[in-house]
DNA sequence: GATTAAATTTGACAGCGTCAAGTTTAAAGG
DNA sequence: CCTTTAAACTTGACGCTGTCAAATTTAATC
């Protein structure tokens, strides 16, 4: 009743209209997402979609937010996937995160992409909102484990946030890292600097 | 008489519908890049770009390469613009670059995408080749300051590198630093780690 | 001065985002 | 059950875009 308008003509057209956004930025890159298309995919006329965004720019809001929730996900997941002996380790912990970063990435190098470009930032939309500060919340969850320096807690986010997207961003600009996840997943996890984390013995949430 | 075709009608157009495309990106946005509004601009009619470059990608890859250029001079003259006391430095140096390199992105955000965005490095084009390859330049040459780990040379690069431009690129989504070049640089500073740096008696050059 | 090739213009086409108007559909109220 | 009403969707149009094809202008060459 509060989200899920499925109603009248199509089932649930402002679904299947960002299932086919994000099917075409997958194909096609971060430009190829195009109102006419989307339209055109989810079976419906060419205007159809000015009810649910009444902009191009809505829409590619809409598509990165999901592309948020799944980023999330992804980063959550490998905490999850976590060998027994290492569950508790900060380190690996935050590693685990990263994994889940740098994969996603690369598994979804144009979506990446426009996530974290400037025009999505400009807009304010409570859906984005929403799923962009679920992804700032592992980062801010897993920055926790490191006994903060003269930076302050912020400096430790900003240092593990910027290497891992530094690192995720230049390995699709083919400047660094390697063609498969793992290979590139490697070479991030030897150039992660040691850091001071905190006493792991304490259950830690 | 290699490079630079100033010949017939116009006094040297490719040159200036790169200007005005720098302007429109500069205005616009990263998409704000335009044949008909460049050409438009250069005071030629909307077909005249076609001779210079066949499609818009290839007016695109110009434009970023001459941004390169200017990333280049940026994290250059940062360098050359050390104070006596440091210049001899290892980690004086490698933070000049990296200022040079935030404040490029931030004085220049929509070009600083473009850079990096994925569209731009699938094409092949010698001018861009040589233009980022010099940037790359800089960047082996202040990470040659520092005793290679287990991870070798290219480790001390993509450490560099990433952190750095995870770092600019954050921060132009307004996600770390904060609004003027200096403070945003200064938070760079603090969360930059320590480094084996080589002998800093010799030259090294 | 005539020839030739490059640079530029004019014109056209399809695709795009967006707006305005009409039409279908589903729900609500008698 | 039938009418009313509003939302969902369609059709059509507009100006803008990239790109191609065909003149036309211009500069250099013989």
């Amino acid at each position: 009743m509060t989200q899920t308008k499925n109603s009248h003509h199509h089932g649930n057209l402002r679904s299947a209209l960002i299932d086919a956004g994000v099917d075409l930025i997958r194909e096609g890159g971060p430009n190829a997402l195009s109102i006419r298309k989307t339209a055109a995919r989810a079976g419906v006329s060419h205007a159809a979609p000015a009810h649910h965004f009444a902009k191009l720019e809505d829409l590619k809001i809409a598509v990165v937010a999901r592309g948020f929730g799944e980023f999330t996900k992804a980063m959550e997941e490998e905490i999850s996937n976590l060998a027994p002996d290492t569950v508790n380790d900060p380190r690996s912990i935050i590693l685990a995160a990263c994994k889940g970063y740098i994969s996603f990435a690369q598994q979804n190098p144009s979506l990446y992409e426009l996530m974290f470009s400037s025009g999505v930032f400009a807009h304010t939309s409570e859906e984005l909102e929403e799923a962009s500060s679920a992804a700032y919340g592992v980062l801010a969850q897993i920055s926790s484990l490191v006994i903060p320096g003269p930076s302050g807690p912020r400096g430790i986010e900003a240092l593990i946030w910027s290497l891992v997207h530094g690192f995720a961003s230049l390995s699709l600009a083919n400047k660094i890292g390697f063609d498969s996840d793992e290979l590139a997943f490697r070479q991030f996890e030897s150039i992660f600097p040691d850091l001071p984390y905190r006493n792991t013995s304490t259950d830690q949430r």
